[in-house]
DNA sequence: AACTATTTATAAGA
DNA sequence: TTCTTATAAATAGTT
């Protein structure tokens, strides 16, 4: 991208060919550099050369690939195995756990929806059967009694905070 | 690096910041693979961005654990680095969202206890004055009236399937 | 998604 | 390798 447009292919010359990759190497580290602090992304970043040394960036941590140069080919199949499967099992492990939690609350969660839903079921019916209560009841009273003494003290009761209020006279069989 | 030049920091406009993300990102893979071209050289580019999605370049082609064999040690080093890098990231943004999917069912669940917990105190507050009822009640019903009106109908109902049952003819005021 | 004025990257040469 | 510099390429702000 300069004196003269270049086609994109493999550079022949083997010195050209080091020169540039050293240049755009720079160049690519800048760019990974300045995407990860402008777009607070993660960003990681490997080269190797024709010649096999390798380049790293990564925006979070410095990666211990240096660590890896002495080790044989068998050793770092064996690391990458052992890493691989590791971290899957790890993975699985921990997934296994929390699926279990999630199930078991999602399974509290439904008993108490049940539970609620049959509370409020009863509320329902009991509304109809205790019309026939009061009913009774009025036509008794108004022989004589009055029919405070069944409401008296219950209707102070602060409920839930999820407030659907339609309190009224009604009663809930148990 | 255009109509103006910008400071390298954190772009605060989230908008802008995702533009600015997706220009940048397509250039710099523009760029890794005119690297590896020209250079001849193996590049691995791996991307999360702000929201964790993943964007990843890689000059060789995605690697799988029974291809291991004849790989070699810069082949092995950089999927090593990418399987690390990436996956550590990825279970730290499924953890993320599992921990939220938990927050919220423990919070569903502690709202439904709280509902049924109340709804349990009624009824133990309501057996007390029921009783009071059920005597006045009796007093008049031993004058020539049935209390079958009452209860009849509403005992066939089944609850919840666990059975703490003692139901009797008691009813919660509402 | 385009446009374009500028900035930035870089190919060739020194 | 490093520096220079003409030119290609990328891109920030705008529409």
């Amino acid at each position: 991208m300069a004196r003269e447009k270049i086609q994109i292919k493999k550079i022949d010359n083997t010195t050209a060919r080091q020169v540039t990759f050293s240049k755009r190497r720079r160049g690519l580290f800048k760019k990974a550099e300045e995407l990860s602090i402008l777009c607070d992304a993660d960003v990681a970043l490997i080269l190797f050369s024709a010649t096999g040394k390798l380049f790293e960036y990564s925006s979070t941590r410095h990666m211990r690939g240096e660590e890896l140069q002495g080790l044989s080919i068998e050793e770092l199949q064996q690391l990458e195995k052992s890493l691989e499967f590791g971290l899957r099992h790890v993975m699985d492990k921990k997934g296994e756990k929390i699926m279990n939690e999630i199930d078991l609350l999602e399974q509290k969660g439904s008993e108490l929806m049940e539970e609620n839903e049959w509370l409020r079921q009863q509320v329902l019916e009991a509304s109809k059967g205790i019309q026939q209560a009061a009913d009774s009841e009025n036509v008794i009273y108004e022989e004589g009694q009055s029919s405070e003494s069944v409401t008296n003290g219950y209707s102070s009761s602060s409920g839930p905070s999820q407030d659907n209020d339609e309190s009224s006279d009604l009663y809930l069989k148990l």
